[in-house]
DNA sequence: GCCAGTCATCGTACTAAGTACGACAACGAA
DNA sequence: TTCGTTGTCGTACTTAGTACGATGACTGGC
């Protein structure tokens, strides 16, 4: 480290919030929320810890920060669909973006400061509910239970500890030798003879669900008009 | 502190894994997970940090022993009743125990060691629904779209910051003064017309929901024999 | 072209937390 | 009594968040 900038080094733009964040997000995707720390964010973005602290007050500031960046990230409903076709749409959007977020799903619903693209999203989601002609009551439950299962299935989908059909049975096996197999022979039955099946996705009942959850809401709106 | 023990003091019994993972409960159930130590658990267990790490190896096993045992405490679908209603049993059961312990949601579906009353809670939910004729490919959907709707709730109802009609005013006010109503109109009117109203409960969602995604595997179920 | 002020960057250091290592004391069995 | 066993703890190392203040580069006014 001499005093003068080595010469071969592009000269940095300046940091930016804008990129702590992104630094931040990319990070965070690659090794997770816990390893996530100021020093490696650092690192990564060529400079030293203290220097973050200039464009953001702390980490937990940062936090918030990418929290408001993948709801940005979300797909609002089409203001020119059928509202339960509008509705489906974003929450196909947010399962994929989740999914390439997995340290998000537990965190998008706990920061008690939303950022602009955040309420952004929730004012385009009731917006839609209701030019469908739900009531608020309808909207308050329909708003809800969308919700409870969108983030849900992410979270469950984000800690799915295998990404592929090889390491599936890994841990299948792993699990299954742990236990005799006459102690749990739902689970030993589940898993040897559907999960370590080929074809299978844990992802494939998604839209299965949302679309159970639509068709009540839409029932109950005609039942209650 | 001198070195011969103070006489006053009871003599305390020895500390077990037991006592560490039922103080680590209450602990995170009182200050949350953030917050929740090693050294704090110790101080609550009136011990020393390092005495700690005697009955559990890592601050890692204490958080897998207590999602163990708040698996535990779910009941299990009652073996009498038919399928359906089972389920509603052991999932309305687990909300509570869930309310009860706001830092397990984002927890119970992210250990990849599970322990004993993880296994048999997953087994006896999986025997349910064979028993009551579902095929496995039914079940494996059954399963997914009920658990990720009841983590999903039971994510949100714990990060609900706000858990009285007071805060949950004070709350709404702050989110509201913080930008212009004509910038988020429907987020306003919901605010304003719904969630301050009183009654108002997000709670109350859990049972409509759970109740619709029922239905729909029960008319699955029928559709595909 | 010079200078002062501004601003991004960073070095240092403090505090909190997880936990490795080994000392020590209390207790039971030989 | 003695020795081993077992639970307890003191010390200390490492990693992390971040407060404080210094430093160097860059800028607008002269």
């Amino acid at each position: 480290m001499t005093p003068t900038a080595t010469s071969h080094d592009t000269v940095h733009t300046p940091l930016t919030a804008e990129r702590v964040l992104a630094g931040a997000i990319e990070l965070a995707d690659r090794i997770g929320i816990e390893q996530f720390t100021i020093r490696r964010l650092a690192t990564e973005l060529d400079v030293k810890p203290m220097t973050i602290y200039h464009h953001v007050p702390s980490k937990d500031a940062i936090i918030d920060g990418i929290v408001d960046v993948v709801f940005g990230q979300i797909d609002l409903p089409p203001d020119e669909l059928e509202w339960s076709a509008a509705i489906r749409r974003r929450c196909v959007s947010a399962r994929s973006v989740l999914a390439r977020h997995p340290w998000a799903p537990p965190l998008m619903e706990s920061r008690t400061t939303p950022g602009p693209a955040t309420l952004r999203h929730h004012d385009a989601v009731l917006g839609c509910f209701r030019r469908g002609g739900l009531s608020l009551q309808l909207t308050a439950h329909a708003y809800a239970i969308i919700d409870s299962y969108l983030y849900g299935f992410a979270l469950q989908e984000a800690n799915l500890p295998f990404h592929g059909d090889e390491e599936i049975a890994e841990l299948a096996e792993a699990i299954l030798e742990s236990f005799p197999v006459e102690a749990f022979p739902h689970l030993a039955e589940f898993t040897t003879q559907h999960v370590l099946r080929p074809g299978y996705s844990f992802g494939h009942s998604f839209e299965f669900g949302l679309d159970v959850l639509l068709a009540g809401i839409a029932a109950a709106q005609q039942s209650n008009p």
